[in-house]
DNA sequence: TCGTCACGTCGACAGATGTCGACGGATGTA
DNA sequence: TACATCCGTCGACATCTGTCGACGTGACGA
């Protein structure tokens, strides 16, 4: 049920979202300016938006300093639903280790086959 | 270089390409016309728009038997990138256990800190 | 051969989406 | 205070996308 409704991948499914998740990734926080200047193949205003994008996704935090905001990938978000749905496509072979972490088998199970 | 094209992530945008695919997930092997009635929220010919979007972007496998056409998920395909996308975001805690596989490392490290 | 089934594709349409420039609100500095 | 910086939002525009019905094609059965 809830593979239907995985807002991450809406998030993931734009090359320039893309990039700016792999810049987080790279570099923990980065501000929208900083971002802008990563991509730099769009303007800072089209970044805002998909900041707001990737916000309201769960895709990634939000810290103010100032007038400053820093942009951080949220590993606990819905990144883990996208990844949870992938891992039940692939089937076996893939292992998802998480430290702290409810049980996943709670919501994804393994996959079973009907044929 | 390889983390903004994933074709994949477009692929896995919409909903009902997403539930075709739980769909082929479940049941391993699905023709058009059953993987319409399994969706049901849209037409045949949606459907099929579909799987070809799901077909170019590696995502799933055809096999054609006399006037029917099998179509189950490629898990050798682009998921794969996907899944190794995100992998790298979420960083550690989460192992990708390929049986047969490439090296992993060969294309997307572990992702430093910077800050 | 003729009819039917299982599909893919095309044309048309409405709605969603990405992009930019301009504006305004906070926050810091002189 | 006055000004600059950082950033979100709005309006406008062009393009992409999902959807459907109609049509054509290849495969099967009578």
């Amino acid at each position: 049920m809830s593979a239907n409704e995985i807002l991450a991948f809406d998030a993931l499914s734009d090359r320039v979202r893309r990039q700016i998740l792999s810049a987080l990734g790279e570099d923990g926080e980065l501000t929208v300016t900083e971002i802008a200047e990563r991509v730099d193949v769009v303007g800072r205003s089209t970044v805002s938006s998909h900041l707001r994008i990737l916000r309201t996704s769960g895709v990634v935090n939000e810290r103010r300093d100032g007038r400053r905001r820093y942009y951080s990938v949220d590993t606990d978000g819905s990144i883990r639903d996208a990844f949870r749905f992938l891992q039940g496509l692939l089937g076996a072979g893939v292992q998802l280790d998480m430290s702290a972490s409810e049980a996943i088998e709670s919501e994804g199970q393994p996959h079973k086959k009907v044929g």
